[in-house]
DNA sequence: AATCTTTGTAATCGGTGCTTACATTCACAA
DNA sequence: TTGTGAATGTAAGCACCGATTACAAAGATT
C-alpha cells in the first residue's frame, strides 16, 4: 500500500543493514523464540503479581520476553486474550492447592469439608491476591467454560456447592433453602477475600498477621450459624 | 455573554491568526467554562456508569465538557484525582440513600435496623454497580478520610458496626466475639454485591429479576444465624 | 530442493496521561 | 477606571499503550 517499496536485493547495503542476520553464529538468539506463548504468560503472571491486572501490558510482556512489541499478537489476538490465558494459569494453581487441601479433609463430614474448603480458599486468595483478582473477575475467566472443558477435574465452585448439598442431605443444616445457604456461604468467603484485596482490612483493625485467623473464625461463625438439625422453622 | 466587544473586528490575519478571539459575539462560548470541575465530575460519573472505572479517560471527560484535553488538569492533578472526586460523589449518593432507608427502620430493634441497612446497601450496590465498584476499591476512595472530614454525617461502615454492637449489647446475638460478627456480616454483604458486579450471579442461577429477593433472603439467613440469646454456647 | 506455513520484526495508527508554553479572562487593588 | 497577578483555558508535544500491516526468516512438508 503506502509502503515505499523496499529496495530489492540491491547488492550493497548503503545505510540500512537489513535486520541482523549476522552474528547468530555465537550470539545464539534464534529468530524464532521457541516457546514464546509460554514465556509471555509467565511474564504476564509476574506482572499481575507485581501490580495487579492493570499493570499488565502486552508491550512489557514482550519486552521481558526479549521480543518485539508486535510478536505477542501472533499468539494472542488481544490483550484480553493474554489475560484470559493468565487467568487460566492462575486458576490451575488455585485449583491444585484447593484440591490438595481437601485431600486432608474428613471424608464423612460434609460441613467439615466445607470448612476446610473455605479456609483453603481464603488462604490462597490472601496469599495471591492479584491472581485471585484475575480469576474472580468474569471478564478474564469464564468459570463455566473452564468447568466444561476440563471435565475430569472437578470445578471449584461446583465442589463447594456439592459439599453444602451433601451437608443439607445429611441433615446438618437447619435452613430450609439450600440455595440460599450456598450463595450466602459463597458471598461470605468471596467477600472476605475481596475485602482483603480491596484493602478493607486495616479499616476493620485486622492486620496482616491476624487475617488468616480471622478468616478461619469467620468461616466457623458462618458454619455455626447454618448448622443444626433440619427442622422447618428453627428459630429456637 | 460576559464581555461584549473588546477585540477589534480586525479583518484578515496575515499568517498567525492568533487563536480565535473572533466570533464570541453570538457564539456564546466563553473562554472560561464557569464550572468545569463540576461538569468534569459529572461526565466522569456518566462514563463510570457506562463502562466502569476503566472506561473513564480524562480526554473523553474533557471532550464531553467541550473543552481541550489539557483543561481538566487545571482542576485535577491526575486521572486518579478525578476518580477520587467521582468516588466521593458516588459515596455521597450512596450514603444519602442508605440514610433515607434507615429512617424508616424500627429504632428500638438493632437487628431489624441491621437488616434494613444490609438490604438498602445491596439494593443500591446492585442498582449502581459501577459506582459501587469505585467506592469499594480503596484505590479511589479513602473511607477513613471521608469519615474524618465530614464528621457530622455518620460514616456508613461505622454505622453498620455500631448497629451490630447495639444488638450485641442488647443480647440479641449469641456469638461471643462481636468483631467476628461484624466482619462476617460485612463480608457477606460486600461479597454478595461484589458477586453481582463481577458477574457471578448467572453462574448461581440467579437472574436479574430474582437477585433483589435473594439479597434479602441472604441477609435474613445471616441474621438468623447470628441471632439468639447471648449464651456462651447456644447450640439448642 | 522448492514451496507453504508459522512466527518473528519494523513501521505505523489512533488513543491515552501528563507537561510546557502561551492566551485569555477574572478579581482585586491603585 | 485601569493595571496587574492569579486562575483557567488552548495548543503542541512527549512517552506509552493496543493493534494492524507489510515484510523477513525459519520450520515443515512434499
Amino acid at each position: 500500500m503506502r509502503r515505499p517499496a523496499k529496495s530489492p536485493p540491491a547488492g550493497g547495503r548503503p545505510a540500512k543493514p537489513r535486520p541482523a542476520v549476522a552474528a547468530r553464529v555465537l550470539a545464539a538468539k534464534p529468530y524464532h523464540h521457541g516457546d514464546l506463548r509460554r514465556v509471555l504468560i509467565d511474564a504476564a503472571m509476574q506482572l499481575v503479581g507485581e501490580g495487579g491486572p492493570a499493570a499488565v501490558s502486552v508491550r512489557e510482556a514482550a519486552r521481558r520476553a526479549g521480543v518485539s512489541p508486535g510478536a505477542p499478537f501472533r499468539h494472542f489476538p488481544s490483550r484480553d486474550a493474554l489475560m484470559n490465558a493468565v487467568a487460566e494459569e492462575a486458576q490451575r494453581r488455585f485449583r491444585a492447592e484447593i484440591e490438595a487441601a481437601l485431600a486432608d479433609a474428613p471424608p464423612g463430614d460434609p460441613l467439615g469439608r466445607f470448612r476446610c474448603l473455605g479456609v483453603a480458599y481464603l488462604r490462597w486468595a490472601m496469599k495471591n491476591p492479584t491472581h485471585f483478582e484475575i480469576i474472580s473477575s468474569r471478564r478474564f475467566f469464564d468459570h463455566d467454560r473452564s468447568a466444561g472443558v476440563s471435565g475430569d477435574n472437578a470445578e471449584l465452585i461446583g465442589l463447594t456447592e456439592r459439599t453444602l448439598a451433601e451437608a443439607f442431605s445429611a441433615g446438618q443444616l437447619r435452613a430450609r433453602d439450600l440455595k440460599q445457604v450456598q450463595i450466602a456461604g459463597r458471598a461470605l468467603v468471596y467477600g472476605f477475600a475481596r475485602m482483603h484485596i480491596d484493602g478493607h482490612m486495616p479499616r476493620w483493625g485486622v492486620g496482616e498477621a491476624e487475617v488468616e485467623q480471622m478468616a478461619a473464625d469467620v468461616v466457623d461463625l458462618f458454619i455455626a450459624g447454618i448448622a443444626g438439625p433440619a427442622v422447618p422453622s428453627a428459630k429456637a
